[in-house]
RNA sequence: GCGAGAGUGGCGGAACUGGCAGACGCGCGAGACUUAGGAUCUCGUGGGAAACCGUGGGGGUUCAAGUCCCCCCUCUCGCACCA
């Protein structure tokens, strides 16, 4: 064969077998171990991007390689296709959120089949179709059954720009983690899931993740954020017959005796009953409307003052029994812990600026070793929570260690009946109303009669109505449609009222992964036996950003699901990679802003310009590719030009899974010549090979020559490294590289075997050859398939090369015959011997003084010590 | 501020438990084949004339340090009043 290599027909050829002959497809067998890889599933938002080839090209080599090592393999792909732009390409231009995420759906599909990736396409699902929305309101209805789903009216972050509610997940620095808008508060009713009721469960959950990595864990454990303190009630001054005290929630109960004030949220109910007929009431309420109305952003500023009021209420400290003020704060927050505080200016830093602002005393209750704090002298809190400082005028806990102190103070509390001893989360509730239209409908009825109705389950789907108003302006365009908002009430028939809010997007990826394992089911949304075999998912790869959001909610439905009864997985993802961003430089002109590489002029040795106003352009960072930077690549022209197995071949060799990828337009073309360096090697060799076939079947029958032993060597050598690669944390990059050597190699040997072809091969030589050619193809399958495919055909073997087992090494082939030993003289490298493997340490050393520049370095000095490592080094100290 | 990670040739990156720093690729240089080469193949390629010097900087441990310990600098990411 000396045909071309042409990517187009051969990537063509081998989609449609594998199509056709249903290469992927995967059905439950409890005779063979299965391994369920997943990649996150895209949003269809029009074309793939260089991120999802990166993702899909990775997770499609570990479903390969898993395939070939003898797992049954499930690997779907679906579509993440309820969300916010689909929407607004219907408020921009006129097409319906159907069609055009149809639309969308049936292009990316065909570009997804481009890449080659090994997806079983029988089990697709798109969560905007009702088959599977559907099953997000079963569960709601199921959540809601359990308590573990409730509505309330509380002040929720609201997105001006895209006019709906977002969780606290969503919030990012202030700003809406989709548009970038300012944040502001808002006082609505709303949907809330109960994820606090998991949250132990979620945080403990962490520790058996070993296959996740160090970061993730520590953002998941961060965002429960639990902490162990206790309640200690406060009794008022003049206590209300009910209202007696303030509760106060502290981890610091070691430092009770220093509390000099307390501080109350602003937007708690306590400020209305402190105030109340008080001089300062007026003042009081002036505050807590300003401070309210700041929106998120200002709110959460790193450095923003310290604000607040006294509300003309004091209380007593039940450990001291001082009359101490009640102030309201304004970095005192309602939803956590009790929204009230103990302030200890002495040993809490916030309540130290607060005190100093506002001229309330100071108590030192805790010592540092040295023993020099005093209360008139300190610039800052003292906040040591080990074991170095020391209480004091604490009464009977004086000298105690903050740590003991914790514990015994705790104790005490509740034996005097003070207070008890509780465990407060960062985490809140789920709030997962949505005032939108292209998501999932609420199913609940509100009837003036019965109240709030869930919809009964009989009647689910709640489809969502196709004709809608999109003004993008107002509220849900739900609440616009007459038919949908009219519902008869499931209890009394009456007529009522539709929920027109629609679930969180975040509640379709929550469980998706399950439903893979059964997409047909049509009674349930999981079948029991399927999620039973194929959970939960041994790999599951994607990008950082979902680190929270999507991978706390998805751990929270599955337990969810599993206390239905619908999995036995108590965690969805066993092994977690996230891969790094595609990255590239960018070019930045003064006047027009950033340039496309197709607006500059110049090179990289005489500067650039811009092509529109000629003035200078400076080449920027290396930022993550995106259109506003103008640095994006399009994957579609890349697979045109040199095909999927290049395209494939360069995000997985370029950088390893989880670090960032930086672009190279030479980088492709390297890839792009590796495979046509593979090609032609096995093209012209393969004739060879044939003629050769028949009279070569004495592998390992004859002796062989040197030179072919080494070949084999090299082939072994070769198939441990890339497996040992890919199984150490899927080193792609390396184990590509080790290929690349592979192929190096043996051009050499046919090269060789071409210089002195005298007529007669050498012995095994023909054998060896063949050996070779096929672990490369083998080896190469999961990475470049389509070639591995065509190749293997070449070899003269029956498709698909994607079903065959991968190859394994000979242990006694791995290791070399001879060694080249580096001999250092002080710690300085100055020769190698090469010396047989199985040397004795005499022989070799007997060798390393024979060289001659050794025994240069080492004349007329004594040896004081010789360093002797088998296999590895020799040193000589003089 | 707290937490995590990273800093290695002209560039992307190798180097697993301390043992030949720079695998592999890109780029660059030379040669071969060619009417031609921006195709392909072969060879070379950290710096320096050399001794030597080289893994962000400075100390240390060791026969031996990119790797271990201490101090410092820079960058990236995450969290940021959570009592």
């Amino acid at each position: 064969m000396s045909r071309s290599y042409e990517h187009t027909t051969v990537e063509a050829r081998w989609q449609v077998y594998w199509e056709r002959e249903g290469i992927f497809r995967a059905t439950e067998d409890a005779s063979r171990p299965k391994y369920y890889c997943l990649e996150m599933f895209p949003y269809p938002s029009g074309r793939i991007h260089m991120g999802h080839v990166r993702n899909y090209a990775i997770g499609d080599v570990v479903a390969r390689y898993k395939r070939m090592r003898g797992f049954n393999v499930l690997h779907p792909m679906g579509w993440d296709s309820f969300g916010l732009p689909a929407e607004n390409a219907a408020i921009e231009r006129g097409v319906h959120p159907d069609v055009w995420t149809h639309e969308n759906i049936l292009y990316m599909r065909s570009q997804l089949c481009r890449l080659g990736l090994s997806y079983d396409w029988t089990r697709e699902v798109a969560t905007c179709e009702p088959g599977y929305y559907k099953w997000n309101q079963w569960f709601f209805l199921k959540m809601y059954e359990k308590g573990l789903a409730y509505r309330k009216r509380s002040s929720v972050n609201w997105c001006p720009s895209c006019e709906t509610v977002l969780a606290n997940e969503q919030v990012e620095e202030g700003l809406c983690w989709r548009c970038d808008a300012v944040v502001i508060q808002k006082e609505l009713e709303q949907w809330f899931f109960k994820i606090t009721d998991y949250a132990e469960e979620l945080l403990r959950g962490l520790t058996t993740l070993t296959g996740w990595p160090e970061r993730v864990l520590v953002m998941q454990r961060n965002w429960i954020g639990k902490s162990l303190g206790v309640e200690v009630d406060f009794p008022l001054a003049e206590p209300k017959p009910d209202l007696p005290a303030i509760r106060i929630f502290t981890t610091r109960q070691d430092t009770i005796f220093g509390a000099t004030f307390m501080s109350v949220a602003p937007e708690s109910p306590l400020v209305e009953r402190l105030i109340e007929g008080r001089p300062q009431a007026a003042s009081v309420r002036e505050f807590v409307v300003r401070v309210s109305r700041q929106d998120k952003a200002v709110r959460t500023d790193a450095d923003r003052e310290k604000e607040g009021i006294f509300t003309g209420a004091y209380a007593v400290n039940p450990f001291t029994q001082a009359r101490i003020p009640i102030w309201v704060a304004n970095f005192v927050l309602y939803e956590y812990g009790t929204g009230a505080i103990m302030a200890v200016p002495a040993h809490d830093q916030r309540d130290f600026d607060f005190a100093k602002q506002y001229g309330i005393p100071i108590k030192l209750v805790i010592q540092n070793q040295a023993g020099s704090l005093t209360e008139d002298r300190l610039d800052g809190a003292y906040e040591e929570q080990d074991t170095a400082g020391r209480l004091v005028n604490s009464d009977r806990f004086s000298g105690l260690s903050v740590p003991e102190a914790k514990t015994k103070i705790a104790a005490f509390v509740e034996e005097q009946g003070l207070g008890r001893r509780t465990v407060n989360y960062r985490l809140r509730d789920w709030g997962l109303s949505r005032q939108r239209y292209w998501g999932t409908p609420i199913p609940m009825i509100y009837c003036r009669a019965c109240g709030v109705v869930p919809v009964p389950e009989r009647d689910l789907p709640v489809e969502l109505p196709k004709d809608v108003p999109f003004t993008g302006k107002g509220s849900s365009p739900l609440a616009q449609v007459k038919e949908f908002v009219q519902a008869a009430c499931p209890k009394c028939h009456g007529q009522a009222r539709r929920e027109t809010d629609t679930m969180d997007t975040f509640v379709d990826s929550s469980w998706y992964f399950l439903r893979y394992c059964s997409p047909q089911a049509d009674r349930q949304p999981v079948d029991p036996a399927a999620s039973g075999y194929w959970m939960a998912v041994d790999q599951y790869i994607g990008g950082i950003e979902h680190a929270v959001l999507h991978l706390l909610y998805a751990r929270f439905f599955t337990k969810v699901i599993r206390d239905l009864g619908l999995t036995k997985a108590d965690e969805p993802f066993l092994n977690l990679l996230t891969q790094g961003m595609v990255t590239k430089e960018t070019y930045r002109c003064a006047t027009h802003g950033w340039l496309l590489p197709s607006d500059l002029l110049g090179s990289e040795g005489e500067g650039w310009r811009c092509a529109i106003c000629q003035g200078v352009a400076q080449k920027g960072r290396v930022e993550k590719m995106s259109k506003s930077k103008k640095n994006v690549v399009d994957p579609e022209r890349l697979i045109d030009t040199f095909g999927a197995d290049t395209a494939r071949l360069f995000s997985l060799f370029a950088a390893p899974p989880e670090k960032d990828l930086e672009w190279s337009d030479s980088g492709v073309e390297g890839a792009f010549r590796f495979l046509n360096r593979v090609w032609r090697l096995l093209g012209d060799l393969a004739g060879t090979l044939h003629a050769e076939r028949g009279t070569s079947n004495e592998r390992e029958a004859e002796p062989v020559a040197p030179q072919v032993l080494e070949l084999r060597r090299l082939t072994h050598r070769t198939i441990k490294k890339v497996t040992d690669d890919i199984e150490r944390d899927f080193q792609f990059n390396t184990a590509i590289a080790a290929l690349m050597e592979f192929v190096n190699g043996l051009y050499k040997f046919a090269a060789e075997r071409h210089a002195d072809r005298s007529g007669t091969p050498a012995p095994g030589e023909a054998a060896a050859f063949g050996e070779a050619a096929e672990a490369l193809v083998l080896l190469l399958a999961p990475f470049a398939p389509h070639v591995a495919e065509e190749l293997w055909e070449v070899l003269g073997r029956a498709p698909s090369v994607a079903q065959q087992p991968w190859p394994q090494y000979d242990p006694a082939l791995v290791a070399s015959e001879r060694l080249t030993i580096p001999i250092q003289v002080n710690g300085k490298l100055r020769s190698k011997v090469e010396v047989p493997a199985d040397s004795t340490e005499e022989h070799v050393l007997a060798m390393a003084k024979q060289d001659a520049k050794i025994s240069e370095w080492l004349q007329g000095k004594p040896t004081r010590k010789v360093i002797y490592i088998e296999k590895k080094l020799v040193n000589f100290v003089v």
